[in-house]
DNA sequence: CGCGTCACGGTTGAT
DNA sequence: TAATCAACCGTGACG
């Protein structure tokens, strides 16, 4: 124990990475691993208390009341994307159109053009322009210039004008990811790491409730956090460092295997436990990936609350919604898990209270410390 | 005591 | 190439 102690501080030496009041290590700015915004959403599932849940991963229970409602809404438990600029709404496109209604009746109200961006599928209602914002361009762009197009026209950018962004990542998709999760997830290897000891009570959580299982079949987590992420999979680090060697590139991955590496080195300290532990029990061996990870849209509940047929964050655009299907599995994950436990009742799942005052008692006690 | 919320200091990444 | 900026982050504290 010690030992590990020591390695922690040591490691923290070099890297960073603060403790906070519960003794949880976190990048400041940074999201938590994946594997502890899994591990999160998984306890929860399990009936447990998301007080409990802060006290026995060492989470501010606000990052657990944020985490657990993104969960709860989106059905992800993967953080937002950061960083970036939001893509435009008013694309040249969508200008060069808004100028055209203007042109063809200059009397249209910014929100007729609005209603007409829509109609026209020019704009999806998740990326049309606020009618202050068409007011706007109908002041700057297109008030003053009346001709057509030399703008924009000509520097079309690449943005795609319906597309459709989602605030949050659009994780619905079944189809296409489960690849890119398994790659991304799939690292055999890393049982061996000595969580356990890092983590007593946590990784005994995981094993007992067989949580771990739960999430392999799923594929949640490697869905998710591969797959979901593929834009910024910040967090992967934790998971895929683990199992990473550098060299290797998983799709995009490898970067953020390698941000999560340099920045949450090692989930080691502290918490660490949970942050190597979980990639590498979650994680699905690639094999199994396939087995389980490969359909998504199996598990995957049709009518489900969060999911919305397709509307919000389903459609998706093209390359990158693909990733979605790892959400999907995320999805499905929670739906499972929510079926089951919704929140308090808990025990549901067969775990029953027993298991959860296993865990209560595994882990809890480490609340006091 | 639990938990939703938010200011804060921080990081990221597109422009 | 560097700077700007808006998005998100988790913590910590308040209610």
């Amino acid at each position: 124990m010690e030992q590990i102690r020591f390695l922690l501080e040591h490691h923290r030496e070099h890297t960073y990475g603060e403790v906070n009041q519960l003794g949880g290590v976190f990048v400041n700015g940074r999201p938590l691993p994946n594997a502890v915004r899994l591990r999160i959403v998984e306890l929860a599932q399990l009936g447990i208390r998301p007080c409990d849940i802060s006290r026995q991963l060492r989470v501010s229970h606000g990052c657990v009341s944020k985490i657990l409602a993104r969960y709860n809404e989106t059905g992800s438990i993967l953080p937002g994307a950061i960083g970036g600029s939001k893509p435009r709404v008013t694309t040249p496109a969508v200008v060069k159109h808004i100028r055209d209604y203007k042109q063809g009746d200059p009397g249209i109200f910014a929100w007729e053009i609005r209603d007409r961006l829509l109609a026209d599928g020019v704009c999806d209602k998740y990326n049309v322009p606020s009618v202050s914002s068409i007011s706007r361009i109908l002041r700057n762009k297109i008030g003053s210039l009346s001709q057509p197009g030399p703008f924009e026209g000509s520097k079309q950018p690449p943005p795609q004008p319906a597309l459709p962004y989602s605030p949050i990542y659009q994780y619905p998709y079944p189809g296409p990811m489960a690849s890119t999760a398994a790659k991304v997830g799939a690292h055999p290897g890393a049982p061996h790491v000595g969580l356990r000891r890092s983590w007593p009570s946590a990784h005994s959580v995981t094993n007992i409730l067989g949580i771990r299982t739960f999430v392999e079949q799923t594929g949640a987590l490697a869905g998710t956090e591969g797959s979901a992420y593929p834009p910024k999979m910040e967090d992967w680090p934790s998971v895929n460092r683990t199992a990473f060697p550098p060299g290797q590139p998983v799709n995009g991955i490898d970067k953020a295997a390698m941000e999560g590496d340099i920045k949450y080195p090692q989930p080691a300290p502290g918490l660490s436990s949970v942050g190597s532990f979980l990639p590498a029990c979650a994680y699905p061996p690639s094999n199994q990936h396939g087995v389980y990870g490969g359909p998504p849209g199996g598990y995957i509940p049709p009518g489900h609350p969060w999911q919305p047929q397709g509307s919000p964050l389903a459609h998706h655009g093209p390359g990158v919604t693909a990733h979605g299907g790892d959400l999907a599995t995320a999805m499905a994950f929670k739906q499972h898990g929510r079926e089951v436990v919704d929140r308090k009742p808990a025990s549901p799942v067969g775990k029953s209270p027993d298991s959860l005052s296993t865990i209560h008692g595994l882990s809890i006690p480490a609340s006091s410390s």
